[in-house]
RNA sequence: GGUCCCGUAGUUCAAUGGAUAGAAUAGAAGUUUCCUAAACUUUAGAUACAGGUUCGAUUCCUGUCGGGACUACCA
């Protein structure tokens, strides 16, 4: 990678040319602004006070220093204001073009010998995925593909929350209300059945606080006396406990739910290599509570509720079981993460959750690290900010929910009814085009949520965030199915001299390529597909503003149409490649 | 109340303390006998406010204003 070798070679003139002074002293390497002469800049402010000469003295003696030592590489430099400009020679990115050529697997980093296990998606089994569990979704399987880029052994994983107070809350309301009805008799996907219960349990919980409001009673009591709430309550009181009824519902209900959730994970692109159930992983962190109450970690009340005291810390207290001796989510999440330790030994253990459980994960952490368990140093939350509606956050209680399985026909019919308007390729069979629409809509979909920092939280507006022309999946695929229109015409041959000489577009395009590897370790070290979405979209552009300016199969010379179709064929591979790894094909033609 | 996060063009997003704050979209004006116009070119438009740190601040610190999350014996 042509940075890390500039930063060698300087680094190497600092230190042959200023000796002991030079020890420690830091400097950065950015691309050289479009303005200026030059291919990559060292800012020289910061080696200043090391050196104590002026930035113009230090940029002309590195500048010379490099053209004298190393001229294979440099072949020019100019400092403007404190910044060195070095001009790398044509012959190292025609270089690149020729060794290159060939490599299936470009861009990629060699082995770290790490073992990461990414956790995503992790779904409740009381209503359907919504637009939040989608960037949830892509953006776990993305990580994982980019660790694995970056030379990680990845194991993607998925724990279901397929316990607790919330799937009781389904199940008594079918079990009351349901009237034996199942998806197969109502024609309903497994999960939207299980999930309008849920909805149902809601509904019916308001009437009958509202009822007992009238009769008098303060609503923090009406809420708690619910009878449908404390039926729900009372359900979880005997599922823990064994109760065959009760089991055999949710056994049901649940079935019903993975049907409905495999359908859809099928259609986004999901997989994972491990799933775990709740159901199976709460009883040892419940053992947990009783090693760490003998450990003195945690502490119990006199109603036999079960805490930790994490004052010292800066934080609350936290519950850890029960007054009914059930366990809580954390209680769970403490015997996962034991679980996944003792079962893979990974060096890290990444958790893609919302921000909303920011300090769930630091509790987690905190306890995971005092119990003394060694999984403690690896936890990693990768936290997402939230999808938003522009009239704010999305609430299933006003309806409000941005749908899964609906936001992908949507996408996936836009870009049918687009594909049609353009009328390109008519000569599609059915199944070509239906998988050309799955394609488009659901590139469009992934790249809309992906392209932004997950960190940060993000607007989708339903009118205007469907779109297929600028900074968008569908743009980048329009490019990689141009290119392939013009490798079917005609592909480069190999052994091939090369032209000398590169215009501003050649040159600038295959600078873009060569920052593939780099981009991949930057999205690998910051945890963000972010970047290489947007390296992936500057990458389409530089390609189209080549694309109009040169022509490539009518090149002015035999050296010439080699040279580019060269180009095009990296370009095609590196927009396949980065677009996989955010988990979006790229189509031969549309 | 406490803890944390966020305020950048009309809108949606960029910018490891670095050069004249980048894109997209919406707006204005252009480009197609020639490899796919889902494209390209030109144009106009923004760092909430007030201090501080320094060669240099969208970025770091303090305060003000505005928005959000968490602080559940929900998961």
């Amino acid at each position: 990678m042509i940075v890390n070798k500039i930063r060698e070679s300087v680094e190497q003139a600092l230190e042959q040319l200023y000796k002991e002074q030079a020890i420690g002293a830091s400097f950065q390497i950015n691309q050289t602004k479009p303005e200026f002469e030059g291919d990559y800049t060292v800012v020289l402010f910061a080696l200043v006070k090391h050196l104590r000469k002026s930035p113009d003295a230090i940029g002309h003696e590195i500048g010379q220093y490099l053209i004298e030592n190393e001229p294979a590489l440099f072949h020019h430099y100019n400092i403007i204001k404190g910044f060195l400009n070095l001009s790398v020679n044509d012959v190292y990115w025609l270089d690149l073009l020729e060794s290159s050529y060939n490599k299936n697997d470009f861009g990629f980093l060699p082995s770290k010998k790490r073992k990461v296990m990414v956790e995503y998606s992790s779904p409740n089994t009381n209503k359907p995925l919504h637009l939040g569990h989608l960037r949830n979704n892509f953006l776990g399987w993305s990580i994982a593909e980019i660790l694995k880029a970056g030379g990680r052994e990845v194991i993607k994983s998925c724990i279901v929350n397929d316990r607790g107070i919330h799937i009781c809350k389904s199940m008594i309301a079918w079990k009351w209300y349901g009237n034996g009805a199942t998806p197969a008799s109502t024609g309903i996907k497994g999960d939207h059945f299980v999930g309008d219960y849920y909805v149902k349990f809601n509904d019916e919980y308001k009437k009958e606080v509202e009822e007992l409001i009238t009769q008098g009673i303060t609503k923090d009591a009406a809420e708690k006396q619910a009878p449908i709430m404390l039926a729900a309550q009372k359900m979880l009181v005997d599922w823990e406990a064994g109760d065959p009824e009760t089991i055999e519902i949710w056994k049901t209900m649940n079935s019903w739910v993975y049907e409905g959730f495999d359908a859809t994970y099928k259609r986004i692109g999901s997989d994972f290599d491990r799933t775990y159930y709740e159901s199976q992983t709460y009883l040892l962190g419940k053992k947990m509570v009783e090693e760490g109450l003998a450990k003195k970690v945690f502490e119990k009340k006199d109603d036999g509720s079960v805490w930790i005291d994490l004052t010292a810390d800066g934080l609350d207290e936290k519950i850890v079981q029960r007054r009914d001796g059930t366990a809580v989510y954390i209680t769970q999440d403490i015997g996962l993460a034991i679980d996944k330790f003792s079962e893979y030994q990974c060096d890290e253990s990444i958790y893609v959750v919302g921000d909303e459980q920011n300090y769930h994960f630091k509790v987690l952490k905190l306890i995971c690290d005092k119990l003394g368990l060694a999984s403690a140093d690896g936890i990693y939350h990768l936290s997402y900010g939230m999808v938003e509606l522009p009239t704010g956050k999305m609430k299933s209680r006003e309806g409000t929910v941005v749908d899964a399985d609906d936001i992908v026909d949507e996408m996936v019919n836009i870009a049918a009814t687009h594909t049609r308007e353009l009328g390109k390729v008519k000569d599609f069979t059915d199944d070509e085009l239906k998988e050309l629409y799955d394609i488009l809509g659901l590139g469009a979909l992934k790249f809309f949520l992906l392209r932004v920092d997950p960190k940060k939280k993000m607007v989708f507006n339903p009118e205007e965030s469907i779109d297929f022309h600028g900074f968008t999946g569908p743009f980048i695929q329009y490019t990689h199915a141009r290119i392939r229109s013009i490798l079917r015409k005609e592909m480069p041959a190999a052994g091939f001299e090369l032209a000398n000489g590169l215009t501003p577009l050649e040159k600038e395009l295959l600078v873009a390529i060569e920052q593939f590897s780099n981009t991949i370790e930057q999205a690998v070290a910051e945890h963000n597909p972010s970047v290489l979405a947007i390296y992936v979209y500057n990458l389409a552009k530089t390609f189209n503003s080549f694309y109009t300016e040169h022509s490539v199969t009518n090149a002015e010379s035999e050296e010439k149409k080699q040279l580019r179709l060269r180009l095009c064929m990296f370009t095609a591979n590196v927009i396949k490649s980065a677009m996989g790894l955010l988990g979006i094909r790229v189509p031969e033609r549309m």
